[in-house]
RNA sequence: GGCCCGAUCGUCUAAUGGUUAGGACGUCGGCUUUUCAAGCCGAAAACCGGGGUUCGACUCCCCGUCGGGCUACCA
């Protein structure tokens, strides 16, 4: 054990579906503590009472859950720690350092002097005190508000890193104006740049993809997502993109955290994801594919799809017709299953008949015959053969396409076309 | 309005006073090729502007511009 501990924590307010710039604040948390044998606390700052519905700290757990960021500790109520923030708040009135007023409690901050705040990505942020009034930490009915709460939460807890979002840097100096005032000393702060959509405004649900929900129902997978949120505000070097998590324990460090908002670009995602899946092993791919689906029997069919696919989601759409017959796409049909195409394709259909193993090699040597004899390329044979079968002109390498679906339904798809007016 | 933070290719980033400003996604071109992807090769693409400091600034300082955040009896 390291002399001193970190002890960070994830602290979100549950307000709804947990954000991409949520998921990576919960990431970093989670990186330093794994990577320094420190702890991580998941705190639920549910003070507000309105917005704080059971369902909405339910979908933390459940993004946090799927991301596969666990924590030591909680998760915690912020509001069952009331009866301590009503006592630090009675302390604080009664050493003059808050105040009542029109039913509130308000700490009082002087008109002179300055509060520095140490940050370990930004340097140290001085905020004068004429420019912060007193402020509410109490409300007319004696409930403690979030500058007060989270004070002393993190304070109880022995929390020394107090990693997030840098919309929560303005109001540090008033908490640490309330640790001092109580005679503690403050942990040190580290304030993550934002995120934000394309358009350059904070991100949010106009944004596409924005809570980690989306991104597992959009095919995600959480390796990627977790590597790719890791690099949307932090770089190791000038050459390393693809991390696994112990690397990322093992190298993430705050003071390489950039300093200004990044935009989610969902295209690189789903770059990333397509590189984790196309590494995996194809039984892993397949028990995910089928999950994701809710289909069994998928194995030789994503054995097929395996290497065009960048979603979980992709691979329904381009193998649906190996188990749902040929889907109809007018257009593919009128182009390549005119009369010429017709004629080639009843070649194909003979030669394929012919055949006493229907395996890839054989039907490749066979369709390969055709079109030699017909001294057409390969294409001219092998696209109609594609519409009959798949209905569209994109699928995985026809002769295993043709293998998967075997001799009987590949001949009576052929059949069919070939009948088709 | 006041306070605070920020600013490198379209996007994510590397560089910590001396580089032809590097990599990745995306884009474009080529190869491969049975479609689509993937893969491989190549190209275009950036230091917000102005002053300083310095022999020398993407790097340090100041001003401006732009963007964002906070300024609640929300978190």
């Amino acid at each position: 054990m390291p002399e001193s501990t970190l002890i960070d924590r994830f602290a979100p307010s549950p307000t709804g579906l947990l954000h991409i710039g949520g998921a990576r604040t919960a990431l970093y948390n989670w990186l330093l503590a794994r990577g320094s044998g420190g702890k991580m606390i998941l705190r639920i700052e549910d003070t507000d009472r309105e917005r704080s519905t059971k369902e909405n700290v339910d979908f933390i757990l459940e993004a946090l859950e799927w991301l596969e960021i666990d924590y030591d500790e909680g998760p915690i109520s912020q509001a069952a720690a009331d009866p301590r923030h009503r006592a630090a708040i009675e302390e604080l009135k009664a050493s003059g350092h808050a105040y009542e007023f029109e039913g509130a409690t308000r700490l009082k901050v002087p008109d002179e002097g300055e509060t520095i705040v140490h940050d370990a990505i930004r340097g140290d942020v001085t905020f004068q005190h004429e420019n912060i009034d007193d402020f509410t930490i109490a409300r007319s009915d004696g409930s403690p508000l979030y500058n007060l709460a989270v004070a002393i939460d993190d304070l109880d807890a022995g929390v020394t890193h107090v990693i997030r979002g840098e919309d929560h840097l303005s109001n540090t100096p008033r908490q640490v104006m309330i640790l001092k005032a109580l005679g503690h000393e403050p942990p040190i702060y580290a304030h993550l740049p934002l995120l934000h959509g394309p358009d350059g405004k904070k991100l949010s649900k106009r944004h596409g993809a924005a809570s980690v929900q989306e991104l597992r129902d959009a095919g995600y997978i959480p390796a990627a997502v977790r590597n790719y949120l890791a690099l949307l505000g932090w770089g190791y070097d000038d050459k390393q993109t693809i991390f696994t998590t112990e690397e990322l324990q093992k190298l993430f460090t705050i003071e390489r955290v950039s300093k200004s908002a990044a935009v989610f670009d969902e295209k690189k995602l789903q770059w990333m994801n397509g590189l984790y899946l196309r590494e995996m092993p194809v039984e892993e791919l397949t028990a995910l594919i089928e999950s994701f689906t809710g289909r069994t029997g998928l194995g030789p069919a994503v054995a097929l799809c395996q290497e065009k696919i960048s979603t979980l989601a992709d691979f329904w759409p381009m193998a649906a017709f190996f188990f749902d017959g040929p889907i109809d796409d007018e257009k593919a049909r009128t182009k390549f299953l005119d009369e010429e195409g017709k004629i080639r394709l009843a070649a194909a259909r003979d030669a394929l008949a012919d055949l006493e193993n229907f395996d890839s090699a054989s039907i490749e040597t066979a369709l390969r015959g055709v079109c030699e004899s017909l001294e057409l390329k390969p294409n001219k044979v092998f696209q109609p053969i594609r519409v009959a079968i798949s209905g569209t002109t994109i699928s995985p390498g026809i002769f295993e396409s043709l293998e998967l679906l075997g001799k009987e339904d590949s001949l009576n798809r052929i059949e069919q076309a070939l009948n088709k007016p």
